[in-house]
DNA sequence: ATCCCGAGGG
DNA sequence: CCCTCTGGAT
C-alpha cells in the first residue's frame, strides 16, 4: 500500500467512525483557550477543567491575570502538574499580551510562541481552534499514533519534523479534522501502553500492531 | 509504576 | 541533544 493510499484509508474510517470527546477544555475567548492549553501540559483536560472556572472567576482578562503576584495566582492551579511554571508563565504570558500585541492574543504561530509558557503545539492549537489555520499540532498522542500507524516516517523524530510530514499529506481542508481523529484515537483507543486494538478498525494499516502486537 | 493535548533551559 | 518541572489518575 502507497503512503498516499493509507492516509486515504485513515481518512475513509475516521470519517465512518470519528471519535467522541469525553471532555473537551471549556473556554469563552482566545484568552481562555490559552490559559487552558498552557495548563494542559502533562494534565489532563479534565483536571484543567476543573481549575479554569475558578481561575477565570477571578482572572478574566489579560489585565486581572498580568496583575497578579505569584503567591495570588498559584493557588488556583496547585493540583495541576508543574504549578510553579504554570504560574510563573501564565503571569507573563499576561504582561506580554499587554505590553507588546495590545491585549489581544495574537494569531500567528511566531507570535504566539514568543510568549512565555507557549511553544509550537499550542500556538498550533490556539491558531487551528480560534482561527482555522491548518495547522498541526502534535502533541504525545499525534506523534505516538502517526508512529504506530507509518503516517511519519520513522526519521521523524521531533514533533515539528512528524508535523510537517501530517501537513504535507492529509488535505488542507481535513488538517483540522486529522488533527482531533489523531489525538483522540490516541486518548481512547491507541493508549500508550496497552493500546486497544481489538477496538481499533485500523489494525490492517498499522506497523505497530503488525510488529509488536500479532506476533 | 506509568502516563496525561509540553515548555524552557543547559 | 539532554534534563527538569511536578500533581493526579490508573
Amino acid at each position: 500500500m502507497t503512503r498516499k493510499e493509507k492516509y486515504q484509508f485513515v481518512i475513509n474510517y475516521f470519517e465512518k467512525h470519528a471519535p467522541d470527546a469525553e471532555t473537551e477544555l471549556l473556554y469563552d475567548n482566545p484568552f481562555q483557550l490559552l490559559v487552558a492549553v498552557i495548563l494542559s501540559a502533562q494534565c489532563t483536560d479534565k483536571r484543567v477543567n476543573l481549575t479554569t472556572p475558578v481561575l477565570f472567576a477571578h482572572y478574566p482578562t489579560p489585565y486581572a491575570m498580568a496583575n497578579a503576584t505569584f503567591d495570588e495566582l498559584f493557588p488556583f492551579i496547585r493540583s495541576i502538574s508543574y504549578p510553579n511554571n504554570k504560574t510563573k508563565h501564565l503571569i507573563g504570558m499576561a504582561n506580554m499580551l499587554i505590553h507588546d500585541f495590545k491585549g489581544e492574543v495574537p494569531m500567528t504561530v511566531d507570535e504566539l510562541v514568543k510568549l512565555p509558557g507557549v511553544g509550537r503545539k499550542t500556538a498550533n492549537v490556539i491558531t487551528s481552534v480560534i482561527d482555522a489555520q491548518p495547522n498541526m499540532a502534535v502533541d504525545t498522542h499525534v506523534f505516538r499514533v502517526s508512529h504506530r500507524l507509518g503516517l511519519t516516517t520513522t526519521t521523524a523524530t521531533t514533533p515539528l519534523a512528524v508535523e510537517k510530514q501530517l501537513i504535507k499529506n492529509f488535505p488542507t481542508e481535513l488538517i483540522h479534522k486529522a488533527h482531533h481523529w489523531l489525538i483522540l484515537h490516541g486518548r481512547y483507543i491507541c493508549l500508550a501502553r496497552n493500546p486497544k486494538c481489538p477496538q481499533c478498525g485500523l489494525t490492517e494499516i498499522c506497523n505497530y500492531y503488525r510488529k509488536v502486537i500479532k506476533k
